[in-house]
DNA sequence: TCAACATATTCGTCAAATCAAATATATTCT
DNA sequence: AGAATATATTTGATTTGACGAATATGTTGA
């Protein structure tokens, strides 16, 4: 049989060594969430965002799905199981931070108020939050 | 009660993002041990050896305790519970890489041959490897 | 087809990390 | 005290990463 696939860990390690790209993850959750988003809620420049979505997409930490205009990542479960098992340790570290959880809070008033910001006006809406609206 | 002390996940990734410094954590293994065999196992200079140790020392992920003239270095267990978590896994998953596999091996030959290379004598054998001899 | 829009990429700059070489500090041994 | 040794730190050069600004690409809808 062939060996377990050899991983780069130092890059993976690295994609995780930032703060934007780790509220990011923490920011997608199980869900899948599209950029205007991230732009939004993390009050970040548009190129910045998509830069540290590149190197996260580079890394296999997220995958990108096409829909019209619009860019909707998830976070992927990386085929080696210690990678796996150490980003699962890592969402589930963002999801008891205090910081994270101020930018989640800050992603459902944005999708739950009662007029969206103008930026996000046809957005598509993270389906996790619709099913609490 | 107090909520959990806040922790600088960047800099914690950070510090595992560096090949040089998963080797060390790699070869302390449960163990501590001394800079002098670092140097030797890793086949680098001593200076980059002890910056690396630096880094990993500022960011809590190991501790040193001073012998002489001789300086041992153990993996930490951080105190914040997500960090341990990751850590362990961490070090878990260095176990499973051939590279670091060729590391402790290596280790281990030096320690184990008929006669230390020269710039190891006198040194203080890990504790792991002299119960083995 | 053209304007508006969402996202990605390029460019030039700045800050941070790494390295090898040299040097400093502290300890032991003679 | 002085030489030898183990480790740490400084220095200067190089590389790498992040950034904002500008620009490019691709999609929708008039």
């Amino acid at each position: 049989m062939s060996k377990t696939a050899e991983f780069d860990l130092e890059q993976f390690f690295l994609a995780l060594s930032d703060k934007t790209r780790l509220r990011i993850i923490n920011l997608i959750g199980e869900d899948e969430l599209c950029v205007c988003f991230f732009v939004e809620v993390l009050d970040e420049l548009q190129p910045k965002i998509s830069r540290h979505l590149g190197v996260l997409r580079e890394t296999g930490l997220v995958s990108a799905r096409k829909d019209g205009k619009w860019m909707h990542y998830r976070v992927e479960t990386p085929q080696h199981p210690h990678a796996a098992k150490v980003l699962a340790d890592v969402r589930a570290w963002l999801k008891d931070d205090q910081e994270m959880q101020r930018d989640r809070a800050r992603l459902v008033k944005v999708c739950c108020g009662s007029c969206l910001p103008p930026a996000l006006n046809g957005a598509p809406l993270p389906a996790s939050i619709l099913a609490e609206r």
